[in-house]
RNA sequence: GCCGGAAUAGCUCAGCCAGGUAGAGCAACUGAUUCGUAAUCAGUAGGUCCGCGGUUCGACUCCGCGUUCCGGCACCA
C-alpha cells in the first residue's frame, strides 16, 4: 500500500500484518457486530479501520492490549484459504463485511484475479493476502503498544463513509518499541506550537481569528532574518522586487481560473458601492488574494515585452489569505493569512530547463546555509485519470505532456532522483516538490517550484520574439523559503528551538557574576548592539546559577559570563548553548569571531 | 469539513468520577541578598473554572448547544 511495504517477506512485516488481524480480533470481542476497513502494516507498526457499534477511546487501551496479549500466548495459528471469486462473496456476504465485499469486487473488476485469499486465526477471519507469522505465539508480547485513536475515509474518499483507525507501533523486540516511544516522546518535545510558547515566538488569538497567528518580537527576528537572506538570494540571481496590495476585484481571479478552482478555499468576497462622477452607483466585488501571481501578471503586462527581456524575475514576500479547512489550521504549519516568498520567472520555453537549474541550484544554497538535508525531490504531476481532474487541472492534455516532458528531461539530465506523482500537480501545470523529513515523523512540502503554461496565455501575457511576431511566456513559480509561517514551523522543529546565532532572537546575553561588574556589562552589551548583534544584559538581582538557567531554557546561543577576572583582563568567559565546555578570550577576539559567525550565517560558530 | 478527545491563574497541572462557588509549582510584582556556572530567601498579587442554556435548594463538577485547541482523515494554488 506503500513504498515501504515493498519488503512483504521481511519478519517484521508478517509481525505487524498479523497483529493488525489481532487487534481486529480483540476489537470485535469488545464490540461485537462492528465491521472492518483495511489493517496494514506502517513504517512503524500497523493500524486497523473500522465501524465501530460503540466508540472507542484510548481509556480503552489497557484492556485491548491485555486482550490481544492473550490472543497472542493462545498461539493461533494462520491458516490461509483461497476461494473462488464467486465463494469468496458468498463468504464476505456472510460474513457481514460491506466493506470488504465492495473491496473484493473491485479487486476482481480491475484486477482480474481468478480468487481471493482469506486469512483464520481462532476465531478471526480476514480477506487478505498474506504473509502473517505461523501462529500468534511468534510475535513477541512486549513490543507492540496501541497508539492512537483516529478518523479516516474509508478509501481515503472524502465522500465515503467515516471509520474509526486504530494506531499502534509494533517491532521486533521491547527495546525497538521503547526506542521509537521515546524518540517520538522527544519529538513532542519539538512541537513549534508548544516551543513557539516557550520561546515567545507567536501567538494566536481567538479575537483575531483562527489561523491568523501574530508574530511576536522573537519570532519577527527569525522572518525578519529569513527574509534578508531571501532577498539577498535573489538578489544575486536577478530578480527584482516589487510590491503589490492584498486585494483585487474578483473578476482577475475568475479570469486566471483560480476563482474555478479554488473559490471554497478562499475568504468571501467584499462588494463596495460607489458613486461614479455622473453619479450613477457602481458597484465592485473585491477578494483577499489567496497568491500573488495575478497582481505580479500585471506588472509584466503593463508593458511591452521583448524575447531579449526574458527570463524576467519578479519577487516579493507577498502576504496572501486562505480560507483553510478548519481541521486543517495548525500553529504556524497551516495557517489562513501568510507572507509567501514568492517570484514569479517568465520565460520562453527554450529558457525553462535553465531556469530551473537556477532555481534549483538556489535552493541547493538555501538549505546548505540552514544545514538541512532530509529531503527528497517529487515531481508533482497531473492525473489523467482522475475522476475528479476537471475540478482539479486545465484541461488541456498537450500542454500537460509538453510541460511534464521538459521537467522529467531536466530531473534525469541533472541526474536528480524524484519520486513520481500522480495527481499532485497544481491546475496550471506540473511542480517540483521539495518534501522534508522532519522530526516530528511527518512528510511535507516546503519548498516547491512550478510550471505555469496555463494562466499566463488567459490574462494574455506576451512577449515579441525574435520573429517580430507575438508569444506567450511561461511563468515559473517558486518560494524556497515557502511561507514564513510554515517555514518557521519547520525550522524551530528542525533546530529545536536552539537556533543558530545569526537566527537567533536574541543572540548574546551578557550575566555578571554579580553587580558591581554590571558597568564592564553594559559596555559589552552596547558595543555589540552598535554592530546589529542583538545582545542582552541578564538580570542583576538572580544568582550566576539562575541567569544560566534562563539563558540556556531560552536556548540563547552564546551567554558571556563576566566577573572579576573577565573585568581585570577585558575579557569574556563564553559559554554556547549545548556546550559543556566554556572558553575566556579577549573581548575583542570574541566580538571577532561572532560578528564572522553572523555575517557567514554560520551553523556553528567557530572560534 | 469529518471522526474522536480536551478546555481550571501567564505556563504545567491537581480538584470533577460520588454537585456544597478553587489549589500547587514555575513565571510576574515588592523587599532583602551581590553571589563564579542549570532554580537565594521572604512576602504580594493573580481565576466570568472557554461561552450560552438546562437539571438542581445549590453546578468548575451532571446534561445540551456553541467556540477553540489536540490526534487523525480529507484538503493544501
Amino acid at each position: 500500500m506503500n513504498a515501504r511495504d515493498s519488503s512483504a517477506d521481511d519478519a517484521l512485516y508478517r509481525t505487524r500484518h498479523s497483529l493488525a488481524h489481532v487487534l481486529a480480533q480483540a476489537v470485535l470481542d469488545m464490540r461485537p457486530g462492528s465491521t472492518l476497513g483495511f489493517g496494514p502494516p506502517i513504517a512503524d507498526g500497523f493500524y486497523y479501520d473500522f465501524i465501530l457499534t460503540e466508540p472507542i477511546t484510548e481509556d480503552d487501551f489497557p484492556e485491548l492490549e491485555q486482550r490481544m496479549r492473550r490472543i497472542l500466548k493462545k498461539g493461533q495459528r494462520f491458516y490461509r484459504e483461497d476461494l473462488s471469486v464467486a465463494d469468496a462473496f458468498t463468504r464476505l456476504d456472510e460474513m457481514q463485511e460491506p466493506y470488504k465485499r465492495e473491496y473484493a469486487a473491485e479487486l476482481v473488476d480491475k484486477n482480474g484475479l481468478p480468487s481471493l485469499s482469506f486469512y483464520r486465526n481462532g476465531p478471526f477471519l480476514d480477506m487478505c493476502e498474506g504473509p502473517h507469522v505461523d501462529t500468534t505465539r511468534d510475535i513477541p508480547r512486549d513490543a507492540f503498544k496501541l497508539r492512537s485513536v483516529a478518523g479516516a475515509y474509508w478509501r481515503g474518499d472524502a465522500d465515503n463513509v467515516m471509520m474509526t483507525r486504530i494506531y499502534a507501533w509494533a517491532f521486533a523486540d521491547k527495546a525497538s518499541l521503547d526506542a521509537a516511544v521515546s524518540a517520538f516522546e522527544l519529538a513532542q518535545e519539538r512541537d513549534h506550537k508548544k516551543l513557539g510558547r516557550e520561546l515567545d515566538l507567536f501567538l494566536i488569538d481567538d479575537d483575531v481569528g483562527r489561523g491568523l497567528p501574530l508574530w511576536l518580537p522573537n519570532g519577527t527576528v527569525i522572518r525578519d532574518e529569513l527574509e534578508k537572506l531571501a532577498v539577498e538570494l535573489e538578489f544575486k540571481a536577478g530578480y527584482e522586487r516589487v510590491a503589490t496590495p492584498h486585494i483585487a476585484k474578483a473578476d482577475l481571479y475568475d479570469r486566471t481560473g483560480h476563482l474555478a478552482h479554488y473559490k471554497d478555499s478562499m475568504y468571501p468576497p467584499m462588494e463596495v458601492i460607489e458613486e461614479s462622477a455622473d453619479g450613477e452607483s457602481v458597484r465592485e466585488t473585491y477578494m483577499l488574494r489567496p497568491m500573488n501571481c495575478p497582481h505580479h501578471h500585471k506588472i509584466y503586462a503593463s508593458r511591452l515585452r521583448s524575447y531579449r527581456d526574458l527570463p524576467l524575475r519578479l519577487a516579493e514576500y507577498g502576504d496572501v489569505y486562505r480560507w483553510e479547512a478548519s481541521g486543517a489550521v495548525s500553529g504556524l504549519a497551516r495557517v489562513r493569512g501568510m507572507s509567501m516568498n514568492d517570484a514569479h520567472i517568465y520565460c520562453t520555453e527554450d529558457q525553462i530547463k535553465d531556469v530551473f537549474r537556477e532555481v534549483i541550484s538556489q535552493y541547493d544554497e538555501a538549505y546548505r546555509i540552514l544545514g538541512l538535508n532530509d529531503y527528497g525531490i517529487r515531481l508533482s504531476r497531473w492525473d489523467p485519470d482522475d475522476p475528479k481532474g476537471r475540478e482539479k487541472y486545465v484541461d488541456a492534455a498537450e500542454a500537460w505532456r509538453r510541460s511534464e516532458r521538459i521537467i522529467t528531461e531536466l530531473l534525469d539530465e541533472m541526474g536528480i532522483d524524484y519520486e513520481d506523482a500522480p495527481g499532485e500537480a497544481a491546475f496550471y501545470g506540473p511542480k517540483i516538490d521539495v518534501q522534508f523529513h522532519t522530526v516530528t515523523g511527518r512528510d511535507e512540502t516546503v519548498s516547491t517550484v512550478q510550471l505555469d503554461f496555463a494562466v499566463p496565455p488567459r490574462l494574455g501575457l506576451t512577449y515579441i520574439g525574435p520573429d517580430g511576431a507575438e508569444h506567450t511566456p511561461y511563468c515559473v513559480h517558486r518560494a524556497p523559503f515557502s511561507t514564513h509561517e510554515r517555514f518557521t514551523a519547520f525550522l524551530i522543529e528542525h533546530f529545536g528551538g536552539a537556533f543558530p546565532t545569526w537566527l537567533a532572537p536574541v543572540q548574546v546575553q551578557v550575566l555578571t557574576v554579580s553587580a558591581q561588574f554590571s558597568a564592564y556589562a553594559r559596555e559589552i552589551v552596547d558595543r555589540l548592539r552598535a554592530n546589529f548583534v542583538r545582545a542582552e544584559l541578564a538580570s542583576e538581582s538572580d544568582t550566576v546559577a539562575k541567569k544560566i538557567r534562563d539563558g540556556t531554557t531560552r536556548k540563547i546561543p552564546n551567554l558571556l559570563i563576566v566577573g572579576e577576572r573577565e573585568v581585570a583582563d577585558r575579557t569574556v568567559t563564553l559559554r554556547r548553548y549545548g556546550v559543556k565546555q566554556q572558553a575566556t578570550m579577549p573581548l575583542d577576539a570574541f566580538e571577532a569571531a561572532l560578528g564572522k559567525a553572523i555575517a557567514t550565517r554560520s551553523l556553528t560558530f567557530e572560534l
